[in-house]
DNA sequence: AGCACGCCGACT
DNA sequence: GTCGGCGTGCTC
């Protein structure tokens, strides 16, 4: 037998595979194929594998090779999930080379593209050992607390137990109740996905012939009228649709289960179970609207395909409202002609159900939305419906980059300027614009960036030629750009004109809008009711037991949150430190905001948005529509107002405290406080009127306001860009931050400056720090960032990089590292 | 990420 | 003493 089985190895191959795990581990694993999977191995499938002691997981196949791994015994991978692969090789390599540029591992960057249902990993299931008798007396407390349990609930998993024990280490009484053959342990996997099914109907093809059909109707409708209804129905329907599905059936003929299933016993109709799509939308007719381009636009659209004959990648700088969507999608028609698929980018919070059906309206069936709000199974089949083609478009928030595409044409990254685009927590941290222009490169495709405010980073790579650059400055059709009015609160307080937080400017203004049933948005940068509780006797100031911040007064909750770590306490009534009573709310937030606005204005109806507000899934879409359905006359929020809303109505924007942003210590703040400032206010006005901005701060001269209310976009671009270049800052250098972590301050220390000493050694000057971040403790780990500035051209950042993993996985090896974390930031935010 | 192993403080 | 928390190392 073993002969024979040695004899018949030699003529087949042992073949090994190089897996990617969904964990953040260094390096991939090998595994070896079982003789019987030789044939189904392919990069790109999913495999299940046994990683540990006893954890399955499904792993991405990256690489097959013959040779077994000299070291170590490989293990054998158990299964294969897929008939196909479901990534594609160049996402392998897309994935290789997010991980080589943002310093992170291929298994994170897994995790981060793929849908959650096609990541599957085993849970450990604890069930009773059915028929083995034993002693419950013999039991002690626990063991006894979890058999009991098991008689009411078969299965129960790990953090089950935990719950149920109140404790955190459980294996070890697992494993005692599992060597007493008590329970037993399972570990498997289920798929995640589930298609959903429906019932089809077909009508036997004998009563395809009229007689037949003459002759079933006769009888029918002497013994089973409703039976007679249902045919009638179905030839009805299937005049009008391709496929009749046993539920439209049933509300089409009024029918009811029994009908049709004694029609489907007497083979009149065929059942077939088939897979449809959660994805359906009203198929009404496409009505493919034609629109023409505005003179101007069609300039732009001109330049920008002109552009595209010599370079790959095109920013349209147009200001707010100059009708960009509409130049995308000429674009996009042109390339989806070409028979090529598009990736059309927005930030989260923009795509909206309206957004999202103006598209529809020009691209139908052809376009598939990916975005966090969708399901598991959801996100499946667009992956799915990527794979195989059929959506020709995708409109998605930034983790649509990860999708399966075959044959990009054209991405398009609207608001390029966006932070949200760039992924903070957890790793990859990666920025979809620049994960995108990659992604473009390797398919051959062009990239479009559009935007009203440039990120610096790309308006300098489109002013040095690297970019085409194609500005539109008009507004389309016409509307006139707001008019800015800016007001001093410091002049306001001494003429005593203020009302808590609003000048009488805005006050005037809102009831203006209001007389004229318009529109107000209103925008202070901070969420809750005040950032800062403050004891007026002992300035006592209630900080967050894990970070290293004050804690913010939220009135809904009446409780004291932390913005960082999720901690939240009750509010006292007295200072814990001394007593008093006199207890300050210093600073304001929108809750705050919206509070007194109430008090000033009780008719007024009012909305807040925020993260607050907008946490469930479809909250944000609900303030969209009141206030859209003009249910809403004030809409207070965070920068999310200032994203993608655009709402006829909007006449009047008041920015409550500019200063905020100004004073925000960044070397971006003033580039960030221009692009707040001019997203907000290109939210206002309409056709036929001028929309006004209050734009209320301290500091009423401050440069960056000057450039918002010239429009000058330029201006602060030149001037900012000296300071960038003589503070060695982005664009001119690259950043590259590592922040090291550590739960005790005096450690952390010694191991940041070990590391920074470690770094300088390669880089010199280049590297800045250790030091403090604005934050120096988050959920109990002290943080010291050291910075690493590089040249833009003049060293190899890919060779760099290298360097830096080497460094920091040296000082891992050390002693030294004990406890630490170590994280790394390209390009950080 | 999860799991085992070993060290150490708190409670019977 | 013993139990359980927590830090550390390893997983093909």
């Amino acid at each position: 037998m073993l002969e024979f089985a040695e004899g018949a190895a030699t003529n087949r191959k042992t073949l090994f595979v190089e897996v990617i795990l969904p964990l953040a581990i260094s390096i991939n694993y090998t595994y070896r194929v079982p003789f019987e999977l030789n044939d189904a191995v392919t990069t790109g499938k999913r495999v299940v594998v046994q990683f540990g002691k006893s954890k399955l997981y499904t792993a991405i196949v990256s690489a097959i090779t013959e040779t077994a791994p000299g070291k170590y015994e490989a293990k054998y991978i158990l299964d294969i999930l897929d008939e196909q692969p479901v990534v594609t090789t160049r996402q392998l390599q897309f994935w290789r080379w997010l991980a080589d540029y943002y310093m992170c591992n291929e298994g994170e960057v897994m995790n981060a593209a793929l849908p959650t249902a096609l990541k599957l990993a085993s849970e450990t299931k604890v069930m009773l050992n059915k028929g083995f008798e034993y002693d419950k007396a013999a039991l002690n407390d626990k063991e006894y607390l979890i058999t009991e349990a098991l008689d009411i609930q078969p299965e129960l998993t790990i953090s089950d137990i935990a719950k149920l024990l109140g404790q955190k280490t459980v294996m070890p009484i697992l494993k005692s109740l599992f060597e007493k053959n008590i329970i037993n342990i399972s570990e498997e996997v289920a798929e995640r996905y589930k298609p959903r099914k429906r019932a089809f109907l077909t009508l036997n093809p004998a009563y395809h012939n009229q007689d037949n059909l003459q002759e079933l109707f006769i009888i029918l409708e002497k013994r089973a009228p409703k039976q007679a209804d249902a045919v009638l129905a179905y030839i009805k329907l299937s005049r009008q649709q391709k496929v009749v599905s046993k539920t439209e059936l049933l509300e089409a003929s009024g029918a009811g289960e029994s009908s049709i299933k004694s029609l489907v016993e007497k083979e009149v109709f065929f059942v077939e179970e088939k897979n449809v799509s959660r994805l359906g939308y009203n198929e009404d007719e496409d009505e493919i609207i034609n629109f023409v381009l505005s003179d101007a636009q069609q300039a732009a659209l001109n330049e920008i395909r002109q552009h595209f004959t010599e370079k790959d990648v095109v920013l349209l700088h147009g200001v707010t409202s100059s009708g960009k969507t509409q130049i995308y999608i000429k674009e996009i028609e042109r390339v989806m002609a070409a028979g090529k698929q598009v990736l059309y980018l927005l930030p989260e919070i923009a795509l909206t159900t309206h957004v999202i059906e103006r598209l529809r309206i020009y691209f139908g069936n052809a376009i598939g939305v990916y975005h966090s709000r969708f399901n598991d199974n959801e996100r499946v089949e667009v992956w799915q419906k990527v794979l195989n083609g059929e959506y020709k478009v995708v409109l998605g928030a930034r983790s649509s980059v990860f999708l399966p595409f075959n044959d990009l044409g054209l991405i398009i990254v609207d608001e390029e300027h966006e932070t949200s685009y760039k992924q903070f927590d957890p790793a990859p941290r990666y920025n979809a614009r620049d994960a995108a222009i990659y992604l473009g490169n390797m398919f051959g495709s062009k990239v479009l960036l559009g935007s009203a405010t440039p990120s610096f980073e790309s308006y300098y790579n489109a002013r040095t030629g690297k970019y085409g650059l194609v500005e539109l400055s008009e507004r389309y059709g016409g509307v006139q750009l707001p008019l800015i009015q800016v007001v001093s609160i410091t002049e306001e307080t001494k003429r005593k004109t203020m009302q808590s937080h609003f000048s009488s400017v805005l006050v005037q203004d809102i009831y203006q809008a209001l007389d004229a049933k318009e529109q107000v948005i209103l925008f202070q940068n901070r969420r809750g009711y005040a950032p800062v509780l403050m004891c007026k006797v002992c300035a006592y100031t209630p900080k967050c037991i894990n970070c290293d911040v004050s804690l913010t007064y939220h009135k809904h909750t009446h409780k004291l949150h932390c913005h960082y770590c999720g901690y939240k306490e009750d509010s006292p009534s007295v200072c814990p430190a001394c007593g008093s009573t006199h207890l300050e709310y210093k600073g304001f937030g929108t809750e705050k905001v919206e509070d007194e606005l109430s008090v000033l204005m009780p008719e007024v109806r009012l909305a807040r948005m925020d993260l607050d507000t907008t946490r469930s899934r479809n909250s944000l879409q609900n303030i969209l529509n009141s206030l859209e359905e003009k249910k809403i006359d004030v809409l207070i929020g965070t920068q999310m107002v200032a994203k993608g809303l655009d709402f006829a109505d909007v006449t009047v924007i008041g920015i409550i405290n500019a200063d905020s942003l100004l004073k925000y210590p960044d070397y971006r703040a003033n580039e960030r406080s221009y692009q707040m400032l001019a997203q907000v206010s290109g939210r206002a006005g309409r056709r036929d009127k001028q929309g006004k901005v209050v734009i209320q701060t301290y500091d009423p001269n401050h440069r960056v306001i000057r450039q918002v209310i010239a429009n000058d976009y330029s201006d602060l671009y030149f001037t900012e860009m000296e300071e960038r270049k003589s503070f060695k800052y982005p664009p001119y250098y690259r950043i590259i931050n590592l922040d090291v972590k550590h739960k005790d301050p005096e450690v952390l220390y010694n191991q940041a400056e070990y590391l920074a000493g470690e770094l300088r050694k390669h880089f010199g000057d280049r590297v800045i720090g250790p030091e403090p971040p604005l934050i120096n403790r988050i959920r109990n780990y002290y943080i010291k960032s050291i910075m690493l500035k590089f040249e833009r051209d003049s060293i190899s950042i890919v060779k760099a990089k290298a360097i830096i993993r080497e460094t920091i996985t040296q000082f891992q090896t050390t002693k030294l590292s004990k406890g630490s974390i170590v994280q790394a930031d390209v390009d950080p935010y």
